[in-house]
DNA sequence: AATTGTTTTAAACAAGCGTTTAAATTACTT
DNA sequence: AAGTAATTTAAACGCTTGTTTAAAACAATT
């Protein structure tokens, strides 16, 4: 007999606490016991619900990979707006969401490299967004010499740079600059600003600001 | 007897491959053992002369800390350069020094995190950044319309993300774009062009390039 | 050659790890 | 109410962890 009950907030309650456990301490850095208790349940359970610390690792891991590329790739899949517009949003929407998941970069980028299978196993995902054709956009633009001459390696990392460091050295940065987690995140939105200009300031050769 | 044997090779291979291994997998992500066949030698050994993989560690992470704020604080401290001039050579010394030890930023990040301990333990590294002048100097090239009007948090922000994110997102980079680690370490050289011209066009109000 | 102190070793320690088991509890069906 | 399946539990499994021990090997002095 199947049931099939609306009661899986065991099941629920687990997975939100490995992810909330996971995105902190990283896979390394906390055992199965920690997210059970987190989770206020059981060890037995994890293992119950998800087989295996590492594949409720995986399960989760995707989940934010996953997350994390949709974000990045969504506004630059759009035919409304030309190039200038989409980086002005990409760099906006991209800080947004990182204020709401301030330790998903660092999360990635250490399981990332912990992994190591970088070949085949994401390489789809990340192909995804150069199929939304804005890598071939950039280069049309810059034939018609509306954009500076950069290389697309070049381009993608001052784009990442700046909208992804923040979040990655914001801890230093807050030593450094003795302010606490809010604060940060409210400069975010100074922050945007900047970036922003700055980017377009520098990528874009015909400057008819805003 | 104290014996003052030059031979204390041991214990320079073992903190030399703690040095390796701990930068690779950091903290959490490796084992005394793994330490010990990292440097060929019986386990006890670890302990005999570091006492615990901890105080090893400890050791280390003071090591890579100071070695990186060395690094960032001695452009910084001349006094025969402008700001300018101190701003090109920040950007390429440390572009250079982070191609020599690309794992470091990500470790020191991941490690200062887990600890976590930010308030007045490494407070009076970091704030030897400010004892270089170099902030009251960009403050004051402010006031004279030299340099944008930009909060000093703004400005570390947009300097550090340029030159430090490329190795935290060397491996997501690698394999989005198809490249191997040194198709990447030699793209730093042009990309420091990049962020220079980039940095200082946005930054300095006076545009006479070059 | 014997004695010293230092270095290295194999073995073991308790504690924690991920995981499994088997019994107890709960929820549902008939 | 009885029986069945799903859930939860306490306890244990074998293994790895960081660390310690006690003996062996080594080097140096006398």
């Amino acid at each position: 007999m199947k049931i099939e009950n609306p009661n899986i907030s065991t099941e629920v309650k687990i997975k939100e606490a490995a992810r909330r456990i996971f995105l902190e301490k990283g896979f390394a850095g906390c055992s199965s016991r920690d997210i059970a208790a987190e989770a206020g349940v059981n060890v037995a359970l994890v293992n119950y619900y998800f087989r295996s610390k590492e594949r409720l690792f995986d399960l989760i891991f995707k989940d934010e990979f996953d997350n994390f590329f949709s974000t990045m790739v969504e506004t630059f899949s759009s035919d409304q707006l030309n190039l200038k517009e989409k980086l002005k949003i990409f760099i906006s929407h991209e800080i947004d969401f990182l204020c709401k998941h301030p330790d998903l970069p660092q999360f990635l980028l250490t399981e990332l490299k912990r992994c190591d299978d970088n070949s085949t196993e994401h390489s789809d995902k990340f192909s995804k967004i150069s199929s939304t054709g804005v890598f071939a956009e950039f280069q049309q633009a810059q034939a018609d010499g509306k954009i500076r001459e950069i290389d697309l390696l070049s381009l993608s990392l001052l784009v990442m740079s700046n909208c992804h460091y923040p979040f990655l050295g914001r801890g230093m940065i807050m030593s450094i600059h003795q302010i606490n987690e809010d604060q940060f995140l409210a400069h975010m939105e100074k922050h945007k600003e900047y970036v922003s200009e700055m980017l377009i300031n520098y990528l874009f050769i015909n400057n008819e600001n805003k």
